[in-house]
DNA sequence: GTCGTCCAGTTATACGTAAAACGAGAGGGG
DNA sequence: CCCCTCTCGTTTTACGTATAACTGGACGAC
């Protein structure tokens, strides 16, 4: 056997390339076809190899540490049994939360789950198909702009939304946000706050537009009003922009003294807005929850970095993103999907306190 | 022409199918063969194909929307230009910075970026391949495990580490942490600041190390000594508990009146476990800086989230991103690549003052 | 006129896998 | 004895791309 020659062709058996063993070598090794090693490796042999072949197929395979070719399977079938799940930004912790949710699903199907946060953050998104650098079967987002989403649906591809509205996609998965805001408000209420302001993020998605009718429809079912609402990129920085805005107006020293009064509580659209409030609350000599009270929603790893811990809706991130990549491999499988609706749960916590400007409602 | 059929072969020209339009598509409607749209859309037609047939490709490429399809292009180029970042955690938005910065890059070199969170956090590390779902071209990768690191180099794949020892792959990037810590406890001296405890992570990993092994020498070298020490998990929970550990030891009520005294400051060893430190000092009645001075290392959205707040050193996170790319795309190209190290620079802020023990050192 | 030599393309092939179509031998029934 | 079925495989093909190998003229040079 000379030392080395050019890779003969038919030379079945030998392998002499430092890449990776293909099923051909596989099959050369087991002594039989690579037909036959694909349908043993694939699952499908019953009835058509026999016991004693498909082990020794099997054995060859570990031995030579054999794994199929990705893309020479995709290039097959015409599918890769990868999923891409687009997030607005990974600043953000819910998303990582959610992420870790989908992959374990998808791993437990089998498939692969690939994460693409959305560079421009909510707004703007580049092809994701230029990063991913795969052939997709599906597509779980959340938050997209609309231009983003229609670049999406023009691939054809099958899509989930994760807290958007319905319509538009082939499934979507939501959390009850206003059944959050109105455990919020419930919880405010019973604590005497009958002025409330909100912080809100400015960003025209779905979910914010929830969020604030929810908390206008139950500021009226419970008699409370509101009084100040300002807007704010949404990261700690804009909630305290925002927050900053809505509390010099109310107790600042040009404080105009307005009939509805000044907000004792600031119920902000999420976790990082509410920390920014926290800030500037602080800034500006306010005691928190003493003078005023705070609310957040998300319920992120910051939440219970600050003092006082924040009290939050909480959200099943996880269980958002286990929902949606079930609700992706269920279109995927051609069933029809019905919009899911997670419940939240209030998390009180230090930011919120009994109201300053009046006793409690209850006897 | 009758409703349907099924697709002839050698039906040049006409496509029935939902499928996506492929090379054979475009050269039927360009009138050529699909081996001439491959060359000129390769762009390897000069001196090969004429100005105008060349023109007349791109003209139905993009009419048809062809977009080629990856899978076979990676099957028969055996590259994918396909990269993947392996995390340990997103929970820390340092790395969604190193991302963002590594992903800029790959895009400008036509390269495509995964994200793969390490799920079990910096320790163990299930195949990323099977998440990924690609046949990748190279790996960046952080703060790994060494049984994950050679499994990962088992593949055979080119491997740039950041933040890790030189050697056992084939380039690094580090931030200078070195000079972190010396920034550190130079501010800390000039502060007034002689006894220091250090906050550590509980993680078996070689850029924690550099930290220690760095403090020790620091405070050797500005006549400071180390007096107190404790090791939690990488997160907020950890700092609080670490930093209750030692504040308690120091300052609680059965507080062992040491030879060494208590520490007026404490360096940790990321901004979670200060921001958890400045927790546990305000839960023990110590003001931050009046009392205890705190810093971090990363300088994550975090550290000015709360209050007072962060001192730290900032990590130029996007760079080492950045960096690890190029260094990635030359080992691909066959260079040799050496060592990198960032700069880093501290960023003074609120949670360090004046040691309240002893006067300024300087006049 | 014959022979290179370009030009401007085409034809053919390989990448590794999945699966449809196709045997070959054994055994059984009529 | 022939045909049918059943078992256990093999041969062949297609997926879409990149590129090596080839071709048929046109054009000069000798």
């Amino acid at each position: 056997m000379p030392g080395r020659h050019a890779p003969a062709a038919g030379d079945h058996g030998t392998r002499q390339g430092r890449g990776r063993p293909t099923g051909h070598d596989v099959a050369g090794a087991a002594g039989v076809s690579q037909a036959t090693v694909s349908l043993v490796l694939g699952g499908k042999w019953e009835g058509r190899v026999s016991t004693r072949t498909a082990e020794a197929v099997r054995a060859a395979a570990r031995e030579l540490g054999y794994r199929p070719n990705l893309a020479a399977r995709t290039l097959r079938l015409g599918r890769t049994r990868t999923a891409l799940l687009v997030v607005p930004a990974l600043t953000n912790d819910f998303f990582a939360t959610v992420h870790r949710g989908a992959a374990e699903v998808a791993g437990a199907h089998d498939f692969g789950l690939v994460l693409y946060p959305s560079p421009e953050g909510i707004d703007a998104a580049p092809d994701p198909f230029a990063s991913a650098r795969t052939a997709l079967d599906g597509v779980i987002a959340s938050s997209m702009a609309p231009e983003a989403l229609t670049a999406l649906r023009g691939e054809g591809l099958p899509l989930v939304m994760l807290d958007s509205d319905e319509g538009a996609c082939d499934a979507t998965v939501n959390v009850d946000l206003a059944d959050g805001i109105r455990q919020v408000v419930a919880h405010l209420r019973d604590m005497g706050h009958r002025r409330i302001a909100h912080i809100a993020a400015d960003v025209d998605s779905w979910t914010f537009e929830v969020r604030a009718r929810a908390l206008e429809e139950e500021l009226h079912a419970n008699g409370a009003t509101l009084v100040g609402a300002a807007r704010g990129p949404l990261s700690v920085a804009g909630g305290l922009e925002a927050a900053t805005q809505v509390l010099t107006a109310a107790y600042g020293p040009h404080a105009a003294d307005t009939a509805e009064g000044s907000p004792t509580a600031l119920v902000c659209d999420d976790d990082l807005l509410a920390v920014g409030a926290l800030k500037a609350a602080r800034r500006l000599g306010l005691r928190v929850p003493e003078e005023v009270s705070v609310t957040g929603i998300d319920d992120v790893a910051l939440a219970t970095a600050v003092e006082p811990e924040l009290t939050t809706v909480r959200l099943p991130a996880e269980r958002v993103g286990a929902a949606g990549m079930r609700a992706l491999l269920a279109v995927l499988d051609g069933q029809q999907v019905e919009p899911a609706r997670l419940p939240v749960q209030l998390v009180v916590r230090g930011s919120t306190g009994p109201s300053p400007s009046g006793g409690l409602p209850r006897p």
